[in-house]
DNA sequence: CTGATGTGTGAGAACGTTCTCTTAACCGAA
DNA sequence: TTCGGTTAAGAGAACGTTCTCACACATCAG
């Protein structure tokens, strides 16, 4: 028996017989009430077909249970991992969630944040578009909404954080490559909006091994700290032919600058790609050369996707725990919203080197 | 500036100097109100940093922007494609997307309806776990909240639906590959919850031609029966043997079942995998049997993953349009919910056959 | 017997909006 | 002047809950 018009806790607590104080008692699981005046409420509410208004609780709580997620597009494979964990985790604590796209434009971001925000989500987890400025993300920080970012940080934000730790995992993969005697070794990477100088300033100062401002480092560049980094610790040079930027975050930028690293004199040996998105651009672009993999070129990708096992040959990769970084995420979260209290707390996640059979001795 | 505590349409009010009501008038954008009291109440809610509660907006409207959808599994590339979708229109439209996993269980289904209803989303999009019984989403359509399915249908519930038109495009694959010369071609499929008496019994009535209810079969099914069909047409026979059912909805268990069949006495010269677990799956058991495509043999999948272009061969497969899919049904209930009637309408897209390398002439 | 403590119940306020009424002023037409 | 219509504005109800308060009635220690 289900009524066409939904009953509310007054209709319950009228044919119940009781107040709505009483019946609000029972339903909502607070206060004290008899055996007797619960059965009651309880039958009147089946017999009603009584679902909660969670609009009215919320807004006398002022708790919506309620997490949002502002997520660069929810369609890459990294980010659909994330949010599954961030899912799995909410979902376990009886939260929805409220999910959008930013495209990693910040426009997009703070429009994203201010719908989510007069929703009154309980908290959010943002992968901020910008490093640098982020006047909506320190507002809400200054409303007190519990705030967590992944994958990235914001300068001057004090917030909680989960990312992966780039510069290690980057370097451990470039050791690997120089370890099987690659000596010429191109990077594939985003390198969008050049932060302090552009690429040459950047690479001059991590050659030179300058002090870097890491922590508001985008991933890609992160990333490229660590190829420069493998190489000092190995003794060699970087040669700044080498360092291929796609500008933008997509396939289609990665694939169309590949090609021309692969017909230069001194082609590279070995492939690093700095991301999912870069990968399957670089595979795409050697596919189209009919370049082999490893006889014509060795590559290591960083973020382990599904093809990868099975590709031939095998793709080595650094694989990073997606799921568990979304888990983290919304359990920090969730811990902020109970009002827990700690100084802002940074977690880094370590990648793994996943060796398959992309790489070869030389 | 921004203050601490969140300033409320009464806080605008008084520092206006006006009564909420025309406060509220100007903020919501509704009503008249004059040029001089109309920027009085923004200046004042300019330097309150006020931003409206949606929630209170919503118990009042009764509407709150917001969509919900259940889809299966977040994480997979079907479901963060068809998501996206939704998300575009949805966002095009200032609606907010609540967004719960299923991982295909009619309990957690049941659970995510049910918190999804609370919330008091204007709509629901859902991918239904079990296309026989679903109390829980009739009960939605006697309520009166508008519903739309995705990729299944429901017995006996008249709701609004779009889905690939997966017989008649499992039937072009198979048929593709008939025209190919191939004569016995294995389905990977994954075929849970039989209804109406197995497999056999089904593949019985599909190979006599009997009249079959289609409307109502899962995914899995309808390939298959557009498989059958398309030896039907083309005068060849069936062989039970060659129906691999996965019998759970994960790429292991597709892998777990392909050795067998490539083993066996008459293995098959070809292979059609249903969806895009299944191909990894398969893909995954050719692999590590190092049978090789087409040499060894050839296949057909069913669902474009991004790495079947750049695999090598490139994968032959059956393209279905994920994001239009999901833009169609956001769309389709934005409809309803603005009040537009129609009878229940049933959107059939089409898939794309897209010819690569992995088909071998016999 | 008194006071303190705890349980059970209801009346009514509160949350932050929008909605419904009412009143008033103004305008032009009868 | 009177009437109807439009525009502007405020008072207060309404949405569906939870919260606060008050009170009644136990029970129990001193």
């Amino acid at each position: 028996m289900v009524p066409k018009n939904k009953a509310t806790i007054t209709d319950v607590a009228r044919a119940a017989g009781v107040s709505t104080a009483t019946a609000g008692r029972v339903l909502g699981g607070y206060g004290h009430t008899s055996e007797d005046k619960k059965e009651q409420v309880l039958k009147a509410a089946q017999s009603l077909g009584y679902r909660p208004n969670a609009l009215a609780r919320s807004l006398i709580t002022g708790k919506t249970r309620t997490l949002g997620v502002v997520a660069g597009d929810i369609q890459s494979p990294f980010y659909a991992s994330v949010l599954r964990g961030i899912s799995n985790v909410a979902e376990a604590n009886g939260f929805g969630l409220l999910i959008t796209n930013s495209d990693e434009a910040q426009s997009k971001e703070v429009r994203s944040v201010e719908l989510l925000a007069q929703k009154q989500v309980d908290g959010l987890i943002v992968t901020p578009s910008d490093t640098r400025k982020a006047r909506h993300l320190h507002n809400l920080r200054a409303m007190g909404v519990p705030l967590v970012l992944i994958d990235r940080a914001v300068a001057g934000l004090m917030v909680d954080r989960v990312a992966t730790d780039n510069i290690a995992a980057a370097e451990h993969a470039v050791r690997h490559l120089i370890a099987a005697g690659h000596r010429r070794i191109g990077i594939v990477a985003e390198l969008v909006d050049e932060d302090g100088g552009g690429l040459a300033a950047f690479l001059n100062r991590a050659i030179a091994g300058d002090p870097i401002e890491t922590e508001t480092l985008y991933p890609s560049w992160q990333r490229l700290l660590g190829y420069v980094r493998a190489h000092r610790i190995e003794g060699l040079s970087v040669d700044p032919r080498l360092t291929l930027r796609a500008g933008s975050y997509s396939a289609q930028a990665a694939q169309a600058v590949v090609p021309s690293l692969m017909a230069a004199a001194e082609a590279p040996t070995a492939l690093f790609t700095t991301d999912g998105t870069m990968s399957e651009g670089a595979m795409r672009a050697l596919n189209e050369l009919q370049i082999s993999i490893p006889g014509d070129v060795s590559i290591i990708c960083f973020d382990d996707l599904d093809w990868m096992s099975f590709h031939r040959p095998g793709i080595t990769t650094i694989s990073q725990p997606r799921l568990a970084m979304g888990e983290a995420a919304a359990r920090m979260l969730l811990e902020r919203i109970r009002g827990e209290e700690y100084p802002p707390r940074t977690v880094l996640m370590p990648a793994e080197l996943i060796e398959r059979g992309s790489v070869a001795r030389l």
